[in-house]
DNA sequence: ATAGTTCTACCGAACGTTCAATAAGTTACT
DNA sequence: AGTAACTTATTGAACGTTCGGTAGAACTAT
């Protein structure tokens, strides 16, 4: 890759930023912008390359097909977001505390800004072809690991459902993105709280 | 296509179902059906028009666009569950028995093969024009104004929070229709009562 | 006859995608 | 070092198809 005396890297080194190599990257995020807020039919290769100021032909040198943008995003997002949580949770020994540390870094991930997750629990994998499908249900599946994982750790009280309480959990948070106001009161740390919370401890007097 | 004395009066007295007077609701039914498996943007006229055995061009003379179709739809499904959950929760007195009809009602309509409710919970409003997403917003909320009525009745311990739970409640409920199998093993009743119940009592040990 | 529906036929625009051409960078050979 | 060969990234123009929507003739029932 790297070779000694490039062109490239003395310009690199020169206009500091370190230059797009990778236009890559910056279709898939303008990808996951469009497809956060658009949906995926709603958004056109068009739209896509003009964001990125580019031709929509040059999308093709990238991606063989649209689709496989979709899963590009769901690939890169599912990476990002397991590194996320798992880095936030290091360290922390009580189970009840990593969960929390989790659904924080997970609702914030959700809820500020960060297009490729909002792109994850906003496509229906159902939706698509059977082979894009299965890709989609399987990044998904990784992610939702990550929380299986952290869930069984935790000591429930005799007669309660670990498996509801994990869809109860993951539903409330990501349903939560469609009712969230960004400027409300509510920062995504106070929602992850109150959230636990309530399946941790019920509401009932 | 239908010839003679009045075969289709004939048809209809034989086939013992009453017949679509109204091909309207007929093209709501479908047009439901489409958009809930599909997506509002991944179901054209065409394929509503395939699937009432009618021309594309006619579905114009019952709406006049595409977006007053979904927008039928969400009114529409708005009413009748409302009617559902209100005929449910008529003359039971305590409070989280009547909330906990009320989730079945929802469950059941929303796991059960219910297309119009399918496509409230589908469909997100922001990415609609204004106009139509004002009133996709405002069916909506008729529809959660129901259950925050039954939750605002219901008894909870001090410092518990009213919002959140009705955020996780509803969440945790919406969510669902994402990882539901409908041959699996968990009915829609059994899912409503636990899901409520982990919001009741909680988890924790 | 008239009013209510559904039909055939068509429109301009937008869709995902393809393709030959080009410019620029990298490697290989002398 | 100089040049030819190859690779990579991007372009503009166009492909055939499908989109939401329209105009007006034709059918149905009173």
């Amino acid at each position: 890759m790297v070779k000694a005396v490039s062109s490239a890297a003395v310009r690199r080194a020169a206009t500091e930023r370190p230059a797009p190599v990778n236009k890559r990257s910056a279709m898939l995020q303008a990808a996951a912008k469009l497809f956060a807020t658009r949906g995926y039919d709603g958004t056109s290769m068009r739209d896509i390359a003009e964001l990125v100021h580019v031709q929509p032909a040059s999308l093709y040198h990238h991606f063989p097909s649209k689709s496989h943008i979709l899963v590009s995003i769901f690939e890169e997002s599912a990476i990002e977001m397991v590194d996320r949580v798992e880095k936030a949770v290091v360290g922390i020994e009580d189970p009840w505390e990593a969960l929390e540390v989790a659904c924080t870094a997970h609702m914030k991930a959700l809820l500020a800004g960060f297009d490729l997750i909002h792109v994850v629990f906003g496509e229906l994998p159902r939706r698509h072809e059977p082979e894009v499908r299965q890709k989609l249900i399987a990044e998904r599946d990784r992610y939702e690991d990550v929380f299986r994982r952290l869930i069984d750790a935790v000591p429930l009280r005799r007669g309660a459902n670990r498996r509801y309480m994990k869809m109860t959990l993951l539903g409330a948070m990501a349903w939560s993105r469609v009712w969230y106001l960004p400027e409300g009161r509510d920062s995504p740390e106070t929602l992850a709280h109150n959230i636990l919370n309530i399946v941790r401890t019920g509401v009932k007097s």
